[in-house]
RNA sequence: GCCGCUUUAGCUCAGUCGGUAGAGCACAUCAUUCGUAAUGAUGGGGUCGUAGGUUCGAAUCCUAUAAGCGGCACCA
């Protein structure tokens, strides 16, 4: 007999052989229709499977997180089952679930298109009708790797032998009789218990491994969902997420085009760079607030400049190089970094001097590879809100520490929250010897914490020369985006000369923190399009208030009072088209812009406005000194505003 | 860079079997002065991404190429 211990407490004995489902049964006849897989002390177990020993148990029904997880990871298994039966030949590869579904990599020289997932879809529909059972089974290393090879699944051969450690069990799970695969599990008892809530996505190529050098795999995508209503719920999520794209709107609200003839380059329209400005310079008076100095460096340097840093070596191909007549190699500036060390470096530094916080909105430009493009997230020309912190060693806590708050603190100011914080370590390819990297990356690790940060680790995502602190925040569609880093270079002082004067009249070497908040300008204004669906606030709203007449006759009126706000630094329309004011409610509101000044001969009679806020049907009319007032308070930035100085 | 898909008016899109293009919005003109999400009429606007090819004839079929989109890889 083994005890179970039950979610709320109660502690019963059970038989060894017991299944989970046979428990779940013996429960009632609801929960064993639901339940999907079952939890003992915290690992997921097969329902079919008998338990060897007592704990904590759980049954997992399939609208649970841990069950969802189930049904995405069977959905993928009836996809490869389909796929084989469809276009025999096809090597299955991995299957694993992502957020929202799964998705399966297929080897097959002939390509898949989406025209196939109809077929593809309703062969699934015909395996889960067929309810076939889905059973557990342990093989030896040998014998899997012999049978994988034996029926040409070489790539399941692959991954027992390079990826699964000696002495692991292989587990096998048999769908039907004949179709198998290679599972870690838990899986459903069988396919009927899966439903018919999914639905096929997108089909992508993949790399074999994630390496580019090996395999070209084709990745069939799919959503998976407990029933039919979640999934229709998930398929209408994403359909309004798509309007948030920031590429939409940017096309919608004016803000910024972009052409053919110059790839991930962005022409920023009025109303954009408006928005960009507003952005720009709120940054410059937080870096300033918190102790920073602002330099500029030279757009475009010779080679010899970048062979020195170390870059010419390794980004030579993503960096946009030019020639002059004489033959001279030139090269636009692709960061910033190493012309902040030229101004370190200008004369003696005192170590009295240090921290010496450097920042520079800089223009940099990257050749990024054309896949990787998209819209103001990834652009091949961006401007960085960048600076480098030269300082000694015992002020790199402090000055990370500083920087993770005010990181904080910015985005609070613009509502985003990162979902995370990655500490990315030392990558294969890079510079410095192993114990700078064990020296490096434990100190972003203790500071982090003792910011109060426990950070992700993310293996291998550093920079060459040094580990980093990302800050991740997600767009519109759930993808992840960093927008906020720090890295700790004691790399780049070394390799171009900085040096300074220490307390004991000898020279040393600063280190090095890299860091920037908004990380690129263009992605962060991508980011806040998204985040605010348009809907900007006061302060960051292009146009933040429209004042529109209702007759002509208020036009000299609105004309006034539109003068007077943009006197007091508002950014005001004024619209006295001949429309009606039904008309241009819809127009602004649909733009939209924060505020509707509306003003009739009523108003225009009375010293009065009728303020109309966007996402409101309602309007507040209240005299315009009143107005003038309230407006202008709503419009300053947050880190202007008395409650905050 | 790799894989799949897409490209028709400023925007969103339709266009059958190959017979040289159509809607709505936007824009322009005229009328309308109308109090909180679309006033009406009229009109202009397209080398169908680009370059070749097949054909009596190509938006439509074929080839190449570019860009966009979705992933993968990359991201100093």
């Amino acid at each position: 007999m083994i005890d179970l211990e039950f979610p709320d407490g109660a502690v019963r004995a059970y038989d060894e052989s017991m299944t989970p489902l046979a428990i779940a049964e013996s429960i009632s006849k609801g929960l064993a229709k639901k339940v999907v897989a079952a939890k003992i002390d915290g690992a997921l177990w097969d329902l079919t499977r008998p338990l060897i020993s007592g704990g904590a148990f759980e049954l997992i029904t399939r609208d649970s997180a841990d069950g969802l997880e189930i049904i995405r990871h069977d959905a993928a298994h009836v996809l490869a089952q389909a796929v084989q039966d469809l276009f025999p030949g096809t090597q299955v590869t991995i299957g694993p679930t992502v957020e929202d579904g799964f998705y399966y990599d297929f080897y097959r020289e002939e390509k898949f298109s989406t025209d196939d997932f109809a077929a593809i879809e309703a062969r699934m529909a015909e395996i889960v009708d067929m309810d076939l059972p889905i059973q557990r089974e342990v093989w030896t290393r040998d014998e899997a790797i012999a049978h994988f090879n034996h029926i040409g699944e070489t790539f399941k051969a692959k991954i027992i032998d390079d990826i699964i450690p000696e002495g692991e069990a292989i587990t096998i799970y048999r769908q039907g009789n004949a179709w198998l695969d290679l599972c870690r599990g838990p899986h459903l008892p069988s396919t009927g218990r899966l439903g018919k809530a999914f639905k096929l996505m997108k089909l992508a190529g993949a790399y074999w491994r994630g390496d580019q050098n090996n395999e070209q795999l084709q990745r069939i995508y799919g959503t998976a969902w407990a029933d039919d209503k979640q999934l229709a719920a998930h398929l209408t999520r994403l359909e309004e997420a798509e309007k948030r794209d920031h590429r939409k709107l940017g096309r919608a609200m004016d803000l910024f085009h972009m052409q053919e003839e110059g790839r991930g380059m962005v022409f920023w329209h009025p109303k954009g760079w408006t928005l960009w400005q507003t952005v720009e310079q709120y940054m410059r008076r937080r870096m300033k607030k918190a102790g920073y100095v602002e330099v500029k460096t030279p757009q475009v340097l010779d080679h010899v400049f970048w062979e020195k840093s170390g870059h010419w070596d390794k980004y030579r191909e993503n960096m946009f190089v030019c020639e002059t007549v004489e033959g001279e190699e030139l090269a636009l500036k692709p960061m910033n970094c190493p012309g902040h060390v030229q101004i370190f470096k200008f004369g003696q530094r005192s170590y009295r001097e240090l921290p010496i916080r450097m920042a520079e909105f800089g223009a940099c430009h990257r050749y990024e590879p054309s896949g990787s493009l998209h819209g103001l997230m990834r652009v091949r020309a961006f401007t960085q809100d960048d600076a480098h912190i030269f300082c000694r060693e015992d002020q790199i806590v402090d000055e990370t520490r500083a920087f993770i708050e005010l990181t904080r603190s910015v985005h609070a100011d613009f509502g985003l929250t990162a979902t995370h914080i990655a500490l990315g370590t030392r990558p294969k390819e890079r510079a410095g010897d192993d114990a700078f990297w064990d020296k490096a990356e434990a100190q972003m690790l203790t500071t982090a914490r003792q910011a109060g940060v426990e950070p992700v680790i993310a293996q291998g995502d550093g920079a060459f020369y040094a580990p980093k602190l990302d800050f991740i925040v997600k767009d519109a569609i759930g993808r992840d985006w960093t927008c906020g880093t720090i890295q700790l270079d004691y790399v780049l002082p070394e390799r171009l000369g900085a040096d300074y004067v220490g307390e004991d009249g000898n020279k040393h070497r600063p280190v090095m923190l890299h860091r920037a908040i908004f990380g690129s300008i263009e992605r962060f204004l991508g980011i806040i399009i998204e985040n605010f669906a348009g809907a900007f606030p006061m302060w960051l709203a292009p146009v933040q208030v429209v004042v529109a007449t209702i007759t002509s006759d208020a036009d000299e009126y609105g004309a006034q009072v539109a003068a007077l706000l943009r006197d007091k630094g508002l950014r005001v329309e004024l619209d006295v088209r001949n429309e009606k004011i039904n008309y241009k409610v819809r127009e602004h509101s649909l733009a939209k812009v924060p505020v509707m000044a509306v003003v009739g001969m009523r108003e225009a009679e009375e010293g009065k406005v009728a303020l109309r806020r966007f996402g409101s049907q309602s309007q507040e009319v209240l005299t315009f000194t009143d107005a003038l007032t309230l407006l202008s308070e709503e419009a300053t930035p947050p880190d202007l505003r008395t409650s905050r100085a």
